[in-house]
DNA sequence: CACGATGATTGGTCTATGCCAATCTCTCGC
DNA sequence: GCGAGAGATTGGCATAGACCAATCATCGTG
């Protein structure tokens, strides 16, 4: 903590090395411990108050901390983001504690067809991977997922490198795709058959159906995904917070009917 | 726009005023269409030019403009808040162009019970209203909700001063009650015999249970509410984001098996 | 010992300013 | 008329500093 920030890498903002440096302090401190002042801070790391302020409101948004007028910040509770984001089920899992684990039920290369060219925004002829995965928990079953990848983005794919991997890694390591924003949708449904047997419930159970299309900085479709996750063992959960100085926002999106 | 921040009301947030000034803006223009610079803004506004930007920063986040570096800062096509807020279902339904209704089936004071009283943080013994309403988007069902209150914080109520209305307006209209945040869960359900005649959806059809716990400021809870949503006719949807220097975070809570 | 007052520390908000990067517009030259 | 370059405008990021409000700790008094 005596050191500036000549720790920074090239064309870093020192807001986000900042974000880091206190997320490493986090990691070493227990839930309700005060991290430094934001003056400490400051003067410790040698920027500005406000550099430091805006990324400690970054990790506040984002529930790492919590702020007490007068008092200080402290770390949060380990509890749910506000916010959606992208987050592959091996860091969704490890962050409760628990071990991720998958098993590839099918790989293989399809033709995308009319509604997964139209997602993967590719032609129908295309040549797409196919990826079944079931996704574990501490060696229980928690989820199903159903991934399409355009077949030429990730060529010589086998089922050894998917086996107990983040496929958002992979990506990155092996082929130097990072995906960097998408969209989701989240709907309730019920298991089928085989899908009841895979995940280990009864015919006909609640689950969530989450669908995502993921896309690359440069706005290339890189994946199109449908996750069904047991709604025995999966609840969303959210803090919520109306300002009365902000007015209400959507929270759903209301389809139309069929 | 040649005022300066003298419309002020006193102790207000001269961020909260600027950004209440910019929403009324975007009201008044088309989506695409740029709002003035910031340092027009700032000049126009008697503010600073920081000022003026958190503020936009924060409609940013809420999806209401977007920035373009170099360009200005556009006015968004109204889509789904990345956060998940407190809003009323009437609120909901306006900002879909949809006219919002209700029809309150049951208005009862009963004992809270165990449950209820748990969540609500009152004795199992305590009055409690007990109220289920039908909500409606455009004339159509869209929602079963079923809310308890403290009955002593809603002397009076009746059905008349419920129907078509936003609980939450109710509240603070005629009790001076503020809703400020609250907790709120979502499973995926499926719908019992009653509930599918009263949605007029078949029997078994998958459904969002949202469950959520409100409070005020000085964190007295108010209500406890379960509103049984359409799967047919509802979804969750979100732009994503998974920014290089942030880690990624979890997006829902996961429940032991019971 | 307990309570109240005071001072220190902390978060909360804002001002003024500077500089860089990206984009747009206008002018000039071919 | 078109393209390139320069200047203007815009967002992006940061500094230094000031002041207010809330909380905590310490000290003094009853």
């Amino acid at each position: 903590m005596g050191r500036s920030l000549c720790f920074h890498r090239a064309g870093m903002r020192k807001q986000v090395l900042t974000r880091q440096r206190v997320l490493e302090l986090i990691d070493q401190l227990q839930v309700g411990e005060a991290i430094p002042s934001e003056r400490r801070l400051s003067s410790e790391l040698g920027i500005s108050r406000l550099t430091v302020r805006a990324a400690l409101d970054d990790l506040v948004r984002d529930g790492y901390l919590e702020r007490r007028h007068g008092s200080g910040t402290f770390v949060s509770e380990p509890k749910i983001a506000q916010q959606l984001t992208l987050t592959s089920f091996s860091e969704d899992m490890r962050r409760r504690g628990m071990v991720a684990g998958s098993r590839t039920i099918e790989l293989r290369e399809i033709h995308a067809g009319a509604a997964v060219g139209r997602s993967l925004s590719v032609s129908p002829d295309s040549r797409v991977m196919l990826i079944r995965r079931l996704r574990l928990a501490d060696g229980e079953p928690m989820a199903l997922e159903t991934l399409h990848v355009p077949a030429a983005l990730v060529p010589g794919l086998t089922r050894d490198r998917l086996e107990n991997s983040s496929f958002y890694d992979l990506l990155e390591r092996d082929y130097g795709v990072v995906i960097s924003h998408g969209t989701q949708s989240i709907e309730p449904t019920v298991t089928n058959e085989e899908e009841s047997e895979l995940l280990g419930v009864p015919l006909h159970s609640p689950a969530f159906l989450f669908e995502r299309t993921s896309r690359t900085d440069d706005g290339e479709t890189v994946e199109f995904v449908r996750s069904l996750y047991r709604g025995d063992r999966y609840r969303l959960v959210a803090e919520l917070s109306q300002r009365r100085d902000r007015p209400a926002s959507a929270q759903a999106a209301l389809v139309a009917a069929e």
